[in-house]
DNA sequence: TATCTATGTTGACAGACGTCAATGTCCCGT
DNA sequence: ACGGGACATTGACGTCTGTCAACATAGATA
């Protein structure tokens, strides 16, 4: 419980912390980390990060996704939030319409956690 | 919704399909890789993972396991089988011990999948 | 056989989560 | 100013999840 470090925000260590079998991870990394992939651990929301970063443009508006779910428009953006909240998703409000952004760098430093020791993170 | 692939663990899913970002991911597909991230979406079991990738000989006994943890051995035992049952460790018993090793495979796949286009999947 | 030790299983409980109907807010066109 | 469309928020509901105490099982050893 060292605590040492300054306060960083989740996807920020996941950018700083060694790939998950390097070395253990300590309680605080975890608890950083963890929410991240919560965030991206339900189909729905699988989905829409990948339908807004293999949309043209690499954006994608509301009204382009509640299409594609048997689901109601508050649970999209229910969705939508937490993927926001977490960090894996940029918004922006242009006029009626809310776009909606992968944070491809996000996805980049998770998946470097994840895959096994010998992949360089940047 | 073509469903012509034949029935396939969430390994192999994780395994054959593209990166995030390439394409859509259909619903059958993220219904298939987020059991796997929902099993590493928690804190304990995100330290579990990383204790035994980096523990000497890729793998760790659940004795030396449960000391790292403020948490009781039977909770310990019901992470374990939860990251066991998602194919995430494999799981070997030696006399009176219980062996558990990570499958570096299934973390890269995963890890191929969430990061951005342009990762080649074996 | 009896006992000890390492690990898994069961049952119960509080809290978190996904979903929807109803409502609210903001912006644009008329 | 008014009305409508795009999206978010609220409140409620059932279900899932993490945790523990208690118990069960299986292997080693005497």
């Amino acid at each position: 419980m060292s605590k040492s470090w300054p306060v960083l925000n989740a996807v920020d260590t996941v950018a700083c912390c060694s790939p998950l079998a390097h070395e253990p991870m300590t309680q605080e990394q975890a608890e950083q980390v963890a929410p991240l992939l919560k965030a991206l651990a339900d189909p729905v929301r699988l989905r829409l990060m990948s339908l807004v970063a293999s949309h043209e443009g690499g954006e994608a508006c509301v009204c382009d996704l509640t299409g594609a779910f048997d689901l109601s428009q508050p649970t999209i953006s229910h969705h939508l939030k937490v993927l926001h909240a977490s960090g894996l998703l940029d918004r922006d409000k242009r006029g009626v319409w809310v776009y909606y952004r992968a944070r491809t760098d996000a996805l980049a430093h998770l998946a470097a956690l994840i895959s096994a020791p010998g992949d360089a993170l940047v």
